[in-house]
DNA sequence: ACTTTACTTTCTAAAGC
DNA sequence: GCTTTAAAAAGTAAAGT
């Protein structure tokens, strides 16, 4: 039984920490090879892990944002990988810094051609944005889970703004149901 | 107390002095639109709404006001592209997109997506050509978006890919450049859309 | 005409203007 | 509001071969 459920696949995690330490980032950016630092354009230092592949944002107060990350657990393991890189600079780091997972990017396919401009009618007019103008995508505003929903006429979807694990297979519930209910669903 | 009463009266003639600012910018890119008094006057009253709903703060009356116009030619059902009014607008086409999605939503304008077959009439008459062409892509646009071809393209792009094809079955062939050129999209769209329809209606 | 690169949209945290 | 980072979707566009 393969239904759009199965098709989805996390794309990227968001998370946020710190390691409950200031940092002086231009020190940082001299001893950490393959870092970017220009506080002229941005505050942050963008520092890069290979493997598993992320992208971290790191701030003078010692928070922390990494993205990029394929699931929660590359997360983790990008940041155990800086958090050890600033420990060997002599870099004091909390034991466990608590990791906030702050939004979750997947996408799924719905598996059906889909007529947006019946759909954007159809879902109402109050809760859509479908400008083919501007973006080939609907975009469609969901309150429970509280995600934002990208649809596109090949029947391919993209759920972002997530927090838990789970809200993207809950809102592709969801939304297969709202779409089978207008009998748009091919 | 006389000094919050100039105070009250200075507010009140800058609103004012805005205000006509925003009426006589709506009026100069209508008038460099070629659309209709009545138009105008829609898009006046959106922009008024906007103001008393207190909608412009954080952005900029030329913005208001041209997102206004874009949404009354829309409403109006004689749409103009972000393209086209950009180009009488001093504010990019990035912040008329947002500003009129924004006072869309906050107004409840509920405006339908723009329907390409909208685009044929001006289109067509700027190319010279004939009713009967304007019939065949209004045509062409109507099957080829019923069997779900228009999902996601631009109303523009699938507007001119028609009337291409059209004058082509209605000997009064114009180039893609041509038809390009008045519907502010690439040869290439054209080209893409064109193939597309022409299956759809069965033909090749 | 073909490919490649890049920009449009959505989300989210971070510090500061 | 902006700045930066990442990722997908599909359309459009421009540059280079």
């Amino acid at each position: 039984m393969s239904g759009p459920a199965d098709s989805i696949e996390i794309q990227n995690v968001v998370a946020s920490t710190g390691i409950g330490q200031e940092l002086d980032l231009e020190a940082l950016a001299d001893d950490l090879p393959g870092a970017d630092f220009n506080p002229d354009n941005f505050p942050g230092l963008v520092y890069r892990t290979q493997d598993p592949k992320a992208a971290a944002l790191i701030f003078r107060s010692g928070k922390i944002v990494c993205t990029g990350a394929k699931s929660i657990d590359d997360v983790h393991d990008a940041l155990g990988i800086i958090f050890d890189k600033l420990r060997e600079l002599q870099i004091p780091v909390d034991d466990d810094p608590e990791i906030t997972v702050q939004n979750i990017v997947s996408s799924a396919d719905l598996g059906h051609n889909l007529n947006l401009n019946a759909l954007a009618i159809g879902l109402g007019l109050e809760d859509v944005e479908y400008e083919p103008e501007q973006f080939p995508g609907l975009v469609y505003r969901m309150d429970k889970p509280k995600v934002v929903i990208l649809l596109f006429g090949s029947g391919k979807i993209v759920i972002t703004g997530g927090k838990q694990t789970d809200d993207a297979a809950t809102a592709v519930e969801e939304i297969v149901e709202r779409i089978d209910a207008l009998g748009l669903l091919g | 107390r006389l000094r919050k009463w100039q105070e009250r009266i200075r507010t009140k003639d800058a609103g004012e002095r805005n205000l006509q600012f925003a009426l006589s910018e709506i009026d100069r890119m209508a008038s460099a639109l070629g659309v209709p008094r009545s138009v105008r006057e829609v898009a006046s009253v959106i922009y008024r709404r906007a103001l008393n709903e207190d909608l412009i703060r954080g952005r900029s009356i030329e913005g208001v006001a041209t997102s206004a116009l874009y949404a009354a030619c829309r409403q109006e059902g004689i749409p103009r592209s972000l393209d086209e009014v950009a180009e009488v607008s001093r504010v990019p086409q990035k912040e008329i997109g947002r500003t009129y999605r924004y006072i869309s939503q906050e107004l409840g304008l509920e405006l339908k997506p723009v329907d390409p077959k909208q685009f044929v009439p001006r289109f067509a008459s700027a190319l010279e050509l004939s009713e009967e062409v304007q019939a065949k892509a209004t045509e062409i646009i109507d099957v080829s978006a019923e069997q779900g071809l228009l999902s996601g393209k631009s109303p523009t792009g699938f507007a001119a890919a028609a009337i291409y094809a059209a004058s082509l079955l209605c000997n009064e062939k114009k180039t893609q450049r041509e038809v390009a050129d008045v519907a502010q999209v690439t040869e290439v769209t054209i080209r893409n859309r064109y193939q597309e329809q022409i299956e759809a209606m069965g033909f090749r």
